[in-house]
DNA sequence: GCTTTACGGAAACTGAAGTATCGGAACTCA
DNA sequence: TGAGTTCCGATACTTCAGTTTCCGTAAAGC
């Protein structure tokens, strides 16, 4: 079967040009019919509909091919499993962006914390803890989570002690994933942990700033302070 | 059809009272081939091994069958699904006893974080997240969850805010829902949603645990104050 | 002994993820 | 303009795993 020769290596090298001009082709242009943009929105937008409609464990690739009137390979041509397209649907709308600074690390953090507090409360029922448990199910995943959702909101934390520190509020910047731990986790703990009442939560994440800003400021006092 | 009558009546009531003899038979003395109750120890100490071994995902009810030398039914004559029977094998060994009197809130709080710590660091990766998933898709399982865990978590950090009023340290009792959430919210976003170093995990519960003591005592001082 | 339930084993059923294929359309490049 | 490539919706198919059902057998109470 084996059919090596010159003749055969010379057409195995054009075959790896012809491989190399096709990759930096699609650097610049794409070969053949481009995507719909359309049909990426309508997947999102089906794929939101009816995890607030029926949930995240009764949500089917087939019921989101339907209902937003694309075939089920338009769906795997954009997103490797089911778990991917989830995750670009819910992460599509999420607005991350540091607050504007407010005049103090009291107030810095009140926002960050609203924002952090409006990421996990507006997804529909069940869909942050869907999606975490597939975020620790696939290596791939817990990249695109770390990368995307974590990082912003590390972001948005490190912007605020560096605030906080340029105001002279603080001597130095605390380490920023543990304020991070303490700002996210209890808003966590109260909306999937704890199952606390989501009319109280608002109250719960105002106190909760106030007290990581109070503790901040306690240990690592003003500049100028021993 | 209707086989309505005086001897048709006395046959249902008849029917009626072997339904209730056997009702309040069954309070007492199950009916038929007792259960074995080796074949409960199997089956959960199959599907820890497979989630250590396998992951949580990866698990199939016909592994833990094959693994604990059993049959299906088995497994599901005791658990409604294979989420309820994950959930019995992790809960089994899982020791939630409020730790004894350490003498002061600081140390109090300290020995609850670690029991929280030891029972959200001990399961193999990934399980947490999966229950938690799996808590959140099914109403039982959720008051299952609540009623287990949360409640002796909690039964934990009440006793010991107690403890501490008791004392004379705090005043007034601060509202254990809240307290809760920081302890367990910080903790459970450093392993599940920062994915922080596991190694400092013990250092940042420490330092944590003295954070909530501090701003317990701060806010609600010690009683006697105004 | 009769009835009921549990047991392991195995087969059957069911739903959903993911793949393959089809006829047709859109785009690039020669 | 035509060849080659990719996308499109639609549909059938494969595969896998949860769940149910059935079998012959064993252990308990009445």
């Amino acid at each position: 079967m084996r059919l090596a020769g010159p003749g055969r290596n010379v057409g195995y090298i054009t075959l790896r040009i012809c491989w190399f001009r096709n990759r930096l082709a699609r650097m610049t242009q794409p070969v053949g019919r481009p995507r719909d943009g359309r049909v990426d929105g309508a997947i999102a937008a089906a794929a939101r509909e009816l995890l607030a409609e029926q949930g995240y464990a009764q949500l089917t690739v087939d019921a989101v091919a339907s209902r937003a009137g694309v075939g089920k390979a338009a769906i795997y041509r954009r997103h490797a499993t089911k778990q991917a397209m989830i995750f670009a649907a819910v992460m599509h709308d999420l607005e991350l962006e540091t607050p504007p600074d407010a005049g103090s690390l009291a107030a810095d953090l009140a926002a960050v914390t609203r924002v952090i507090v409006t990421s996990l409360a507006t997804p529909p029922p069940g869909v942050v803890p869907g999606l975490l448990a597939d975020v620790h199910a696939d290596g791939g995943m817990a990249a695109m989570f770390a990368g995307t959702f974590v990082k912003a909101e590390r972001d948005c934390v490190t912007e605020v002690l560096d605030r906080a520190v340029g105001r002279g509020e603080l001597a130095c910047r605390p380490d920023p994933a543990r304020v991070h731990a303490m700002l996210l986790g209890p808003i966590f703990a109260w909306l999937f942990l704890l199952f606390e009442d989501r009319a109280r939560l608002s109250g719960f994440a105002e106190t909760l700033a106030a007290d990581v800003a109070r503790l901040l400021a306690a240990e690592t006092g003003p500049a100028g302070r021993p």
